[in-house]
DNA sequence: GGCGCGCTAGACTGACCTGTCTAGAGTCGC
DNA sequence: GCGACTCTAGACAGGTCAGTCTAGCGCGCC
């Protein structure tokens, strides 16, 4: 999180959306708490963004770049295909766990928005990258089906955050990480 | 759905906050356009449910029971607890591909909602019966952890209904029905 | 017949929303 | 010194929101 006093205005502004849309959501946050929080006047935030919606835009493609980099290091640091997989998991553990976790932002800010914005199209750019994330290995276990493993493997993923979410299970992505590995074996067999 | 002309004015009201609510969101979604809906008077819906969020956690209630009369007569349907559980995702199948499908409406209203307000209340509630759905075949199939058991298919039965809704994948509940299979499968094995 | 109750229509309040606009402060290069 | 630029502070417009209130209608029950 960037330095209120230093960071330029658009920084200060990605900071402050980005808190307070993830804990109290997109509709429930004006943008006269965001320029509050963000120290930043009305008229910047129309400069830089030109619309709530597109603030709400750069704040989604600001944390699918975050979950990218955690993801794709987790991944990267793991050596087999299935390994690869499982990092997935265990990142996403470390994620479920952490104080402030409300689920997964593209399902809130989704749920709140209509089915053709920017904010749909920032969400199926986010959930194609991932759905890759599964796919490659997936491809490389030399299964039958790697689309349909990574399909699953995405729903594991998904129905984890959900529960760690809404039913506040900490425990959560261990349990998609079990299934997970139930998954890859059945498609190995 | 009631009667336009014969129902009472609280089942109109539940019948329009069910579809407006549903298919564009509750916070997006104001009193006066589902009073207008209903056909019904604005002191008529504050007499009768008191304020909207009142209405809201109705709503969903009467989409908890919908939901609970859909798959509880699927899975007495079936005849052994592998079934049963197969059968809830068969059922959610239909759901997913009736026209109009978005999601889980726990899940959205949620995601708009405080955490600690009448809506948070309604989906632990829903959430509960539905992990019970889960929790009591897989007790009968004799497995270790039933209860793991049951989270892992509530993941599953959350991330199909993610993919349908965010994907627009048809085929969801299909995928997460294999992946069932193979989940029981392991922790039968 | 008359009373009460559930209802309708719609004005109204006060708050909050996004987005625009004006006016001016500070800072830079030149 | 001067213009260009970026920023701030905040008023303002136009709309929508939840919720209250008044006035009156129609129907069933006593």
């Amino acid at each position: 999180m960037s330095d209120t006093k230093t960071a330029s205005a658009s920084e200060r502004l990605l900071d402050a959306a980005t808190e307070l849309f993830y804990a109290e959501g997109v509709h429930s946050v004006g943008i006269d708490r965001v320029i509050e929080r963000a120290g930043v006047a009305k008229a910047s935030l129309y400069n830089t963004f030109g619309s709530k919606e597109s603030l709400v835009a750069a704040y989604l493609a600001r944390r699918h770049e975050g979950t990218r980099e955690r993801l794709e290091s987790a991944v990267r640091a793991a050596t087999t295909p299935r390994e690869q997989i499982l990092a997935i998991f265990e990142s996403q553990a470390r994620t479920i766990a952490e104080p402030g976790f409300r689920g997964c932002a593209f399902m809130a800010a989704s749920a709140e928005a209509p089915a053709d914005g920017a904010v749909s199209r920032a969400s199926r750019t986010y959930r194609a990258w991932l759905r890759e994330l599964f796919a490659a290995p997936a491809r490389e276990l030399g299964v039958p089906d790697p689309d349909a493993l990574a399909r699953r493997l995405h729903m594991l993923y998904d129905g984890a955050s959900v529960a760690g979410w809404m039913d506040r299970d900490r425990g959560a992505a261990d349990d998609a990480r079990a299934a997970a590995e139930a998954l890859v074996d059945a498609a190995l067999r």
